[in-house]
RNA sequence: GGGCGCGUAGCUCAGUGGGAGAGCGCUGCCUUCACACGGCAGAGGCCAGAGGUUCGAUACCUCUCGCGCCCA
């Protein structure tokens, strides 16, 4: 008998495993190893972040694959590190310094700066450790950060040289600004939300209306940006505004004449179909500005407060109090046409809500069409796949619309743009610092994605052609949610094809969201979030990584509760029994290393298990080649459990409790091989149960000697074996059936009772009547030609035969004849639906040959259930009489 | 407004042109020598609705209704 515990405990299990598998080298891995390369590098997670249950996932995706990866034979890296994350760092030791009653200015940008470090160095990165409770198996000695020495150098070339080839420049253009943070936002860091909102519809008078009682209306859902309203537009083809377009209006509240202008843009539907325009304040209006050469206003400062060009009346005031004021002075002005309730999009920043203000300013831009028809073609060329391929058409689609991008930050953590300033105006941007007399470094940092977007070669030394980067680049596959495609997948795909010209990756495996039971979001707000760490703590990492798989289909959203995860973790108990049963009856020997027995010593119980687990293997391969997790999850589970645990186990305890030795070794040495193979293609998905079973089984000391690199079984053919599958069958169909009466009629388990037994499969049940008493708890079976007609019986239907039972002991008769009635019923609707089909013509001579002999085959089949039922039900009524 | 996806058991989801499935939950019986984190058995579904294609549709096509996501 082996010495583990009753029931799993991970706890006492999981961290000395992981301890063992790090100290003996199993995470590492060098560029000169055996093996195919097969690299990952994991999805940088901010260096502020802690664990939540989408990183669980994401990271749990990538351990499976890259432990899959070592035990299918490759030279296989996982790279680690973190994302240095500008703005949310910035955020973080700015909001400690406010405890302390500083700002960053108080400081100094030096000094700020190293205080960050200092926070990077005590509490950054939580996260990685967080990891290996999962059991991630990382390449930790290769951790890197996204502003670490080499990946700035990294950074600091790409910009040079997107500069040099004039893809990058700089330029005064509306972007997105974050009044909260203070700095330029790219498109896709703004949030677009509904908002409910009003539209405000006002008039300007006519310039050349002494008594300003003419005018024209507008709307807007801004009425503050009316201060910096340099034009008015209506449609070319609006007929209502023909003759007004070239009129000019007078500013009501601001020494400002302005004119209505006809542009293509104006829709004639919206509101009065003539629109203020806001050049400073707003895309489209900066386009028609643009467009007809209006004056440029920009009214509000950094803090999106009004400034003294509006007027004394409105300066100083925040842009939410402008609206307001604005508003009654319309209204005091008698210009006020009505307010009413609208529904709008309202650009918020991703990082803080803070609704997003467009500024005009001083930026650095991307010019990104060459780079991002670059990335296109590589994957409409198929050079990197989607899994699921249904995410490729929407990330071509913003590809293709995609617009230059913004990419300097009013921040100080971050790569700090390595431009100069010449007294002079000049510009110099540079690979080495410029000390000269004069010159003024540009302020601005840059975004945190234009150095993440490097990630795939730059942890690998890039542009130092490293043994690592020449062996591990391009990378096998990223794994990260689809709602990161664009923030990141498409960078990296346009840089690294720019600078590389190969694919960062060949597969990017898109999995959804985690969401909670019922497939709402996770948020605080809900109280619905789960803790993965928790779940490790309670259930251990093998559960938590389990439940999650086991919802994890490509692409689609991850329902998870923490029943779920109790369930798998049952699982895992599971597993652990069934192994402690295995090593219970494995006796002095060594059954695994024995071998498997020859073909002809093997029961049909064995090659049923064995055909079973061929099958089982290869849906596990089909799972991994298309990344469909629950597929796998399922293929394994159900064998381990339902075909493993609830059959072959108790077939095998026949012989290893019997007095047979010759043939209990034959199921010791099945079963050895069996649960050894069932751990090692469960092992990516459960590395921790496995390992430890696996070291009883095998004897392992661990260290190098591990299922972790153990080798993934190959297909073996010659375990098909659909004879084994169907006579096993026949067997359990019997079983159940007798099963089913004992329950139904209340015979207590215990209670051994005979059957005879009239069956076409006589031989089979003959020659394994031993095992079919043993698993029915039968105290005999007895086969005979024909059933004897006799009172006092019941019989048994399975689909090969009909069993009768002695009812000396008690049946309740009016029980037993309505269960008949019932199955009956669904017998004859059955069969009638068959003969339906059969007597239909057109479904003989059309349907396939072999559809139309499974029918007539269910026909007699049915035919003959039928019989028996009727029969049986006879019986009873003779019983009662 | 544009694009995509979804609607199957009480819940969360698989699934396939030919006898409706899983996990959890539920019901009954059982502490039998791996496991009560267990065993055995069971109940529960006009596969959203309406048309069409087909010998045959839960599956393929069209429309309707409901829900979700992304983009503007």
């Amino acid at each position: 008998m082996s010495d583990l515990p009753k029931a799993y405990e991970p706890s006492t299990v999981e961290p000395d495993l992981y301890d063992d598998w790090r100290a003996a080298g199993l995470f590492h891995a060098e560029p000169d190893d055996d093996g195919e390369p097969f690299s990952i590098v994991i999805p940088p997670p901010n260096v502020t972040g802690s664990l939540h249950v989408g990183h669980a996932l994401d990271n749990t995706i990538q351990d499976v694959i890259i432990r899959h990866a070592r035990m299918t034979g490759h030279n296989a890296v996982w790279m680690p590190g973190t994302d240095h994350a500008g703005i949310a760092t910035q955020n973080v030791v700015e909001k400690q310094l406010a405890d302390e009653g500083l700002t960053r200015h108080d400081l100094g940008r030096e000094a700020f700066v190293e205080r960050v470090w200092q926070w990077r160095e005590q509490s950054g990165g939580v996260i990685l450790d967080q990891l290996t409770k999962l059991g991630a198996s990382a390449d930790w000695e290769r951790e890197v950060f996204t502003f670490d020495g080499p990946r700035s150098a990294a950074v600091r070339e790409v910009f040079v040289a997107l500069y040099e080839q004039g893809l990058i420049y700089r330029g005064n253009r509306l972007i997105n600004w974050c009044p909260r943070c203070e700095t330029a936002l790219s498109d896709i860091e703004v949030e677009h939300e509904e908002v409910v909102g009003e539209l405000v519809r006002f008039r300007y008078p006519y310039a050349d209306d002494p008594h300003g009682a003419s005018g024209i209306e507008v709307a807007t859902t801004r009425a503050e940006t009316m201060l910096g309203d340099t034009a008015i537009a209506v449609h070319p083809d609006d007929e209502r505004y023909a003759t007004v377009v070239g009129r000019e209006v007078r500013h009501p509240f601001l020494d400002r004449v302005f004119r209505v202008v006809a542009d293509d843009y104006v829709d004639p539907e919206f509101g009065s179909g003539a629109v203020k325009i806001t050049p400073a304040h707003d895309p489209n209006d900066h386009a028609i500005a643009l467009r007809h050469d209006l004056e440029i206003i920009d009214i509000l400062d950094e803090h999106a407060v009004a400034t003294d060009v509006v007027g004394e009346r409105f300066a100083g005031l925040d842009r939410f109090a402008a609206r307001e004021r604005v508003k009654e002075a319309l209204d005091e002005a008698g210009l006020l046409v009505g307010v009413e309730e609208h529904t709008h999009a309202v650009g918020h920043c991703s990082r803080c809500k803070t609704v997003v203000e467009p500024r005009l300013s001083d930026q650095w831009f991307v010019a990104v069409r060459p780079l991002a028809d670059k990335a296109a073609q590589a994957v409409r060329d198929g050079r990197t796949r989607f899994v699921p391929e249904s995410q490729a058409k929407p990330f071509l689609d913003w590809l293709d619309n995609l617009h230059d991008w913004c990419i300097s930050r009013q921040i100080w953590w971050g790569h700090r743009i390595p431009a100069w300033y010449g007294p002079d105006g000049e510009i110099e941007v540079s690979r080495t610092d410029i000390d000269r007399e004069g010159w003024v470094r540009d302020e601005d940092v840059l975004d945190t994605w234009f150095s993440s977007q490097l990630w795939p070669f730059s942890v690998f030394g890039w542009p130092e052609r490293t043994p690592e980067l020449e062996t591990w680049f391009p990378t096998s596959v990223l794994v990260t949610g689809y709602d990161i495609n664009t923030f990141w997948v498409s960078r990296m795909l346009m840089i690294s094809l720019w600078f590389t010209d190969e694919v960062p990756f060949h597969v990017v495996h898109n999995h959804g969201l985690v969401r909670d039971e019922h497939g709402k979001k996770m948020s605080k707000s809900f109280g619905n979030v789960i803790d993965p760490l928790d779940l490790v703590e309670r259930y251990g990492a093998d559960a938590t990584r389990f439940a999650l798989l086991r919802s994890a289909a490509p692409g689609t959203d991850v329902p998870l509760a923490e029943e779920w995860v109790e369930g798998t973790k049952r699982f895992a108990n599971k597993l652990w029994n069934a192994g402690r049963f295995a090593l219970s009856i494995m006796g002095d020997g060594d059954p695994l290393a024995a071998g498997l027995p020859a073909r002809d010593e093997l029961e049909l119980e064995d090659r049923w298990i064995l055909a079973r687990l061929e099958a089982v293997r290869a849906e596990v391969d089909t799972g991994f080649v298309a990344y469909d997790w629950p597929v796998v999850a399922r293929a394994l589970y159900h064998f381990a459990w339902d075909e493993l645990a609830d059959w072959y186990l108790e077939a095998a305890k026949v012989r290893a409790y019997g007095d047979d030795d010759a043939r209990a070794d034959v199921a010791r040495r099945v079963l050895a091989h069996v649960l050894d193979e069932l751990l090692r293609l469960l092992h990516p998905f459960m590395p921790f149960v496995t390992e430890r079973l696996w070291r009883s089984l095998t004897g392992s000391r661990g260290g190098t000697d591990s299922l972790m690199v153990a080798t993934w079984p190959a297909p073996r053919p010659e375990r098909r074996d659909e004879e084994a599958v169907r006579a096993f069958a026949v067997l359990q169909e019997l079983v159940t059936e007798v099963r089913k009466f004992r329950s139904q009629n209340d015979v207590a388990p215990s209670k051994r009772f005979e059957v005879a037994v009239a069956s076409e499969q006589d031989d089979l049940l003959a020659s394994h009547a031993h095992l079919v008493t043993s698993l029915a708890g039968l105290s005999g079976l007895q086969l005979v030609d024909e059933l004897p007609e006799r009172r006092g019986t019941s019989t048994i239907v399975f689909a090969h035969g009909t069993a009768q039972v002695e009812l000396a002991g008690l049946i309740d008769v009016a029980a037993e004849t309505a269960r008949l009635d019932k199955e009956l019923a669904k017998a004859e609707a059955d069969l009638a639906k068959v003969e339906g089909k059969l007597a239909n013509d057109s479904f003989v001579e059309r349907a396939p040959a072999e559809v139309v002999d499974r029918e007539r085959a269910r026909r007699e089949e049915l035919a003959g259930v039928i019989e028996q039922l009727r029969e049986r039900r006879a019986a009873l009524a003779e019983l009662e009489a």
